[in-house]
DNA sequence: AGGATGATCGTCT
DNA sequence: GACGATCATCCTC
């Protein structure tokens, strides 16, 4: 299996287009671990609505989703776990997209040592799950994808994958949009099964 | 300086 | 399906 590095050109800035064109393709993270990756299954996110982190302008915090497209913007959450975000559009706009989950395909044996399960399925199911797994934290926030030695994007592995959409998880404002998106079938996606159908 | 809150997770029933 | 953990960040005073 031959990972190949993305070029920006590869992907849309637009939110929306981005959030789809993502699934398929690969995020790779490079540790003195050893490497792991895994493909993206589940993206999602949130343009207008309160939770969104750039609705209410720009700060210390959210200042990645203003910036560049495709950089990594990731913050904490609810104290325990982290949020991997693409930011997306042009500088000076603020938006992004959050990667929900992944199918690992390489470095599974981290990936269980980081999580403490050796459920497969679980690994990278969920956007903390996928970042426990895969050793992201803060210290990667604002970098640079398409040039980062040890965090990037990879061509797709899985192709063509059925794209669909469904509402949001974990929100609850603008609740019945379809701003989520999924590889229809695939069992490393998240959320209860009603908003998983192929 | 203090209070409210969250794009979640793991555990329990 | 429900609930509590846990803390960085932001907002208000």
């Amino acid at each position: 299996m031959k990972l190949v590095r993305l070029q920006p050109a590869d992907l849309p800035i637009e939110t929306r287009a981005l959030a789809k064109a993502l699934l398929g393709h690969v995020l790779v993270r490079e540790t003195d671990e050893g490497l792991t990756a895994g493909t993206i299954v589940e993206t999602a996110y949130l343009p207008g609505d309160p939770a969104c982190h750039a609705f209410s302008g720009k700060t210390a915090r959210n200042a990645t989703l203003f910036g560049p497209p495709l950089r990594s913007y990731v913050y904490q959450i609810y104290g325990t776990s982290y949020c991997f975000n693409l930011s997306s559009e042009a500088e000076g706009e603020g938006a992004g997209v959050l990667v929900r989950a992944l199918e690992p395909i390489k470095g599974l044996e981290i990936m269980r040592e980081r999580r403490s399960t050796s459920i497969e399925r679980d690994l990278c199911r969920g956007p903390g799950r996928l970042c426990r797994a895969l050793a992201i934290d803060r210290s990667l926030d604002g970098i640079d994808l398409s040039e980062h030695p040890h965090l990037w994007l990879a061509e797709a592995q899985e192709f063509p994958m059925r794209v669909r959409s469904s509402r949001r998880i974990g929100v609850t404002r603008a609740a019945e949009r379809r701003l989520r998106f999924y590889a229809a079938g695939n069992p490393y996606v998240s959320g209860p099964a009603r908003l998983n159908p192929s």
